[in-house]
DNA sequence: TCTTATCTCCTTACGCCGTACGGAGTTCGT
DNA sequence: ACGAACTCCGTACGGCGTAAGGAGATAAGA
């Protein structure tokens, strides 16, 4: 599968698009819709049935237009994913709440944002197919920002080092929930099962395959499989992972506070 | 960009493909190539002009025959994907060195995989853009993952928690290099350098963009910033994390061996 | 040696894709 | 009333993965 990329034209005009200026009296007729429409439209479709069924003419059916039509609200594809990653992280929980810490420590809010990134990936999988080279700097991106900086603002820790925590966290999770997200979509994507795959595959497999050449990872496979019930349990994973790096991050924290 | 998705066809005749087996005589002319040489053929191009540019009739105009040739080789684009992606695993120093530690301690070690997995990633951007649900399981993927294994056997972990481990770091790796590189491929594919973005994203953004909305981003962002002399610093980035990573692992095998 | 099954390689074609181009009809400022 | 600016659309181009089927080569079995 190829990624698709963000942001390939004009930057002003992307910026304009993603922040939506009202649209003041023009000649011509009126719009049949408002960008955000067209935005909503296409994350159903991407939701629904993954990036790879996004396509200018699925969207401009579901709107009831034709697909030159959507020209006319976006510059192209690119533009169209750049409004789309913006809008659905607003979903995100937004609390302005106070700057000093609102319940509980750094750790829990640390947690907190890891979950909701998590889950957000889950519910918008293409999220993790958007090579977003240049994030669109949209409200939202922006305010999500906001959002996870202050879950360790006022711990201790300088500004910079605030930006690679957070970066950290986003980095990991992203990791995780591809795993995760892989995991889910993989039979039907296939159209196979796990066991009905391992049925078609283990007896080639046990032909070619010799243990004894990659002793730990045979050891280690098979006490994991045992243990999951399955290849990978993503869920366990990101439980795991996260809790060393917020380990981590307690580390850097106590030294830093001394 | 929509990402291309790896194994959809005949688990047993993958898995096939993948181990290579040397091909008996048979009726019909010989084949003019091995299978990895269709591979090998197929990563120049993605390495050169990434994901997005590697199609069947590319990799057959390199090799000389016409597009529906290739079938004969590989049943289909996907599983050629999986071949692509086994085949560059094999570049990873392969150590099968003493199972008891060989240099310096797990970290070292584990920092040394890491290290490796991030450098493999800036070779191959596209390995990024491949969605491994359900990793090819060919010969290099078995002994990378034996190989990473390695770097935390007999340091009193149990099976499971190895494996975690191993996944953990991955993920971040994954992360952290998913960054780097869209930073360093940003300027050519967009034609923009940074500067030249900022210069005309940047006046329109002003007339938006409320400071006071988002305070915590506002002045983190213009600390990271400056620090960077950049949007990010990706390679920082991922020593930090890294580093971080780490000290949650040391927390573990602490805890662990008492 | 001849037949036949099976292979490689090719041409053609189908239904997708993003989007360039230009035309028709509508609505505003003047 | 005019003309500019707009929305919307039909058509078309060059790409994509790959299904279908044909031509020629090569092996095993008779």
């Amino acid at each position: 599968m190829t990624t698709d990329f963000t942001g390939g034209g004009d930057p002003r005009r992307s910026i304009e698009l993603l922040w939506g200026l009202p649209p003041g009296p023009r000649p011509g007729p009126k719009p049949r819709f408002a960008v955000a429409d067209v935005a909503a439209a296409a994350v159903e479709i991407a939701d629904a049935d993954g990036l790879g069924a996004l396509s200018m003419r699925r969207v401009a059916e579901r709107l009831g237009v034709s697909a030159m039509s959507l020209y006319t609200y976006v510059p192209g594809k690119a533009e169209l994913i750049d409004l789309m990653f913006d809008r659905v992280l607003a979903e995100a929980p937004r609390d302005t709440v106070p700057l000093d810490e609102a319940s509980g420590g750094w750790r829990d809010r640390l947690e907190a944002i890891a979950r909701q990134n998590f889950a957000l990936y889950q519910r918008h999988p293409w999220l993790l197919q958007v090579a977003t080279s240049r994030p669109p700097l949209g409200p939202n991106v922006v305010a999500k920002y906001d959002h996870d900086l202050r879950a360790v603002d006022g711990v201790g820790l300088g500004d910079v080092e605030m930006d690679l925590v957070v970066q950290m966290v986003g980095d990991f999770v992203h990791g995780a929930a591809r795993t995760a997200v892989a995991a889910t979509q993989v039979a039907q994507r296939t159209g196979l099962t796990d066991e009905e795959w391992w049925e078609r595959a283990g007896p080639a497999l046990a032909k070619v395959y010799d243990p004894d050449a990659t002793p730990i990872a045979t050891r280690v496979g098979a006490a994991a499989g045992a243990e999951y019930n399955a290849a990978v349990d993503p869920s366990r994973a990101f439980e795991f992972g996260l809790a060393r790096l917020l380990d981590g991050v307690a580390a850097l924290i106590e030294r830093a506070t001394g």
